[in-house]
DNA sequence: ATGGTTGGGGTCCAA
């Protein structure tokens, strides 16, 4: 089974991107990011016609919006939901039993102070509160994979410059706690991470404002695929397709890729 | 230290 993440910086205006990605790699599972769509408008015939015969979709006008594309049968449809504010989290289980967590976290702004700024306060909460509802609700032996855009860089080789970025929200002492704490709430597993040297640099998301994206090659790694306990031996390879942020109008974010056996 | 770009909707906000 092939599972991907993408930030998809509006679908509507993708379109022919996802078929080309879909066409080339065949994902089992797509899950989207920042569909800017609302529901009515989602382009679900398009969708189809790529093979996503189950589609879990929640959209709004302008900002955020989380999809769930399957070509495999989905059994059920955000019962564990924990909380659906501003479009940010939608969920599935599989016919075979993998429960799947789509998420959009805030981006939370450009002040990383909670006191000041309150997009990071909601970030921090939304991350601190995902952990506590996984630590309380959800169990090791479970099969959930965890994936989407987490807007943190948890580790030092998950950005550009360790040095320069230790005060740039994505990368600051407390995202990376509340990051830990969700990592530890099921001991789940950062698979891109651990199938990958330990001193590379991996990532996943490089910002527009650089005129030649590969050449500065400033990037962060803000998108993630969790595994818990009861499904990291199926976990079997991973991959970041960074060609597709070379494709003409790309999205900021390249898609992430997991391969799993069931 | 600053500003750089993109998308959506509407001449600014969020990322």
């Amino acid at each position: 089974m092939r599972i991907v993440t993408w930030n998809i910086n509006s679908i509507r205006i993708r379109v022919d991107m996802i078929r080309e990605f879909v066409e080339k790699h065949n994902p089992d599972i797509l899950c989207l990011q920042e569909t800017k769509v609302e529901d009515d408008s989602f382009p679900h015939k398009e969708m189809q016609q790529m093979g996503f015969g189950y589609r879990v979709v929640r959209g709004e006008k302008s900002y955020n919006g989380v999809a769930i594309l399957s070509k495999i049968p989905i059994t059920e449809a955000d019962r564990l939901v924990f909380v659906n504010e501003q479009s940010r989290h939608k969920t599935v289980v599989t016919e075979s039993g993998i429960e799947i967590h789509n998420f959009y976290v805030p981006a939370g702004g450009d002040i990383p102070c909670p006191d000041t700024n309150p997009k990071f306060k909601h970030k921090l909460d939304y991350v601190d509160h995902a952990a506590e509802w996984f630590r309380r609700y959800r169990s090791k032996e479970d099969k959930i994979i965890l994936l989407g855009d987490l807007n943190i860089a948890p580790g030092k080789k998950d950005v550009w410059s360790h040095r320069q970025l230790l005060d740039i929200v994505s990368h600051t002492y407390m995202e990376k706690f509340h990051f830990h704490k969700l990592m530890k709430s099921l001991e789940f597993s950062d698979i891109v991470r651990e199938q990958s040297e330990i001193e590379d640099k991996i990532f996943s998301w490089w910002s527009y404002r650089n005129k030649d994206w590969k050449k500065s090659n400033k990037g962060r790694r803000l998108d993630h695929i969790l595994a818990s306990p009861g499904i990291r031996n199926q976990c079997k390879k991973h991959k970041i397709y960074t060609e597709f942020r070379d494709y003409k109008r790309p999205s900021d974010h390249a898609p992430v890729l997991l391969e799993m056996s069931l």
